[in-house]
DNA sequence: AGTACCACCTGACGGC
DNA sequence: TGCCGTCAGGTGGTAC
């Protein structure tokens, strides 16, 4: 689930929900979710704070509290939150949960215990530590065209690496080079100067219309390919065959036909 | 610089 | 029904 789109929708659910309430209690219930804190630490940074503001970076969240300190938040592959009031409707796999003044809970929630959360004084310091690259929807076309210059790699595999812009994964990738007509593997380097354009065009538009569907499939374009990402299922542009095949290791969907080498 | 492979985890699913 | 291999939207390390 968490790439760019989806941690903007946690970001937004938790802007809606937790922000300007003071944290009470803090329970942290799996210690694998913890990045470079204790769980002494979390519980001490957060008790009696607020979450004032919050920010994304590519699939993180960075969440300003009102002593100037930040926690951060990522999902691994299976995270969310949860925002509730009752116990008896907490979620299953919460691996955190922070209680409000109010009564109200909010969970971290991450079954596969791949996310991460953590504790730290400055914003750029984090970004520095997890090296990120530019957010893929704050990035001008050409800043977007600097960062692939002289790339030797494929295209895909490019688009994911978070050290180089930051956000983008693995079935977002698909879904913007099938907007752009690009195979994926097809190397930086010998894309046309309008192609890649179109997919710096491509990304942008795949990102916001993914946010302001709530990131939910079921409402995505007619065009889109992500619905479609299976075994035997058709291109919704020309109805050929989707192909799955493997680029750098993760499950990729192309349609042959829409996306020549 | 780029790639291939392994590891970290849990849960769902298909085959037998 | 139950066991087993395989796979999953992320990332980091290592070896080539």
């Amino acid at each position: 689930m968490p790439e760019l789109p989806d941690v903007e929708v946690f970001r937004q659910y938790l802007n809606a929900t937790s922000l300007h309430k003071t944290i009470t209690d803090v329970e942290v219930k799996h210690r694998l979710i913890l990045g470079n804190v204790t769980a002494e630490k979390i519980r001490e940074g957060l008790r009696g704070r607020k979450m004032e503001s919050s920010k994304r970076r590519g699939k993180h969240i960075l969440i300003h509290l009102d002593d100037d300190n930040w926690f951060t938040l990522h999902f691994g592959m299976t995270g969310r939150l949860k925002y509730f009031k009752h116990l008896q409707d907490a979620p299953e796999h919460d691996r955190l949960r922070l209680e409000f003044k109010n009564g109200y809970h909010l969970a971290y929630v991450c079954v596969r215990l791949l996310g991460e959360v953590n504790l730290v004084d400055g914003f750029e310091e984090f970004i520095g530590m997890k090296d990120l690259g530019p957010d893929a929807l704050r990035l001008n076309l050409t800043q977007f065209r600097d960062i692939m210059e002289g790339r030797r790699g494929m295209v895909k595999t490019t688009l994911m690496n978070q050290s180089i812009l930051s956000g983008v994964g693995n079935i977002y990738a698909d879904e913007m080079l099938f907007q752009s007509g690009i195979h994926p593997e097809t190397k930086i380097k010998s894309l046309p100067e309008e192609k890649l354009k179109l997919l710096f065009d491509k990304m942008r538009e795949v990102l916001k219309t993914a946010i302001e569907k709530k990131a939910n499939p079921d409402d995505f374009p007619e065009d889109f390919i992500i619905p479609h990402r299976d075994e035997g299922e058709t291109c919704p542009i020309c109805g050929g065959e989707l192909v799955k095949t493997r680029v750098s290791g993760r499950a990729t969907y192309h349609c042959p036909r829409c996306q020549k080498r």
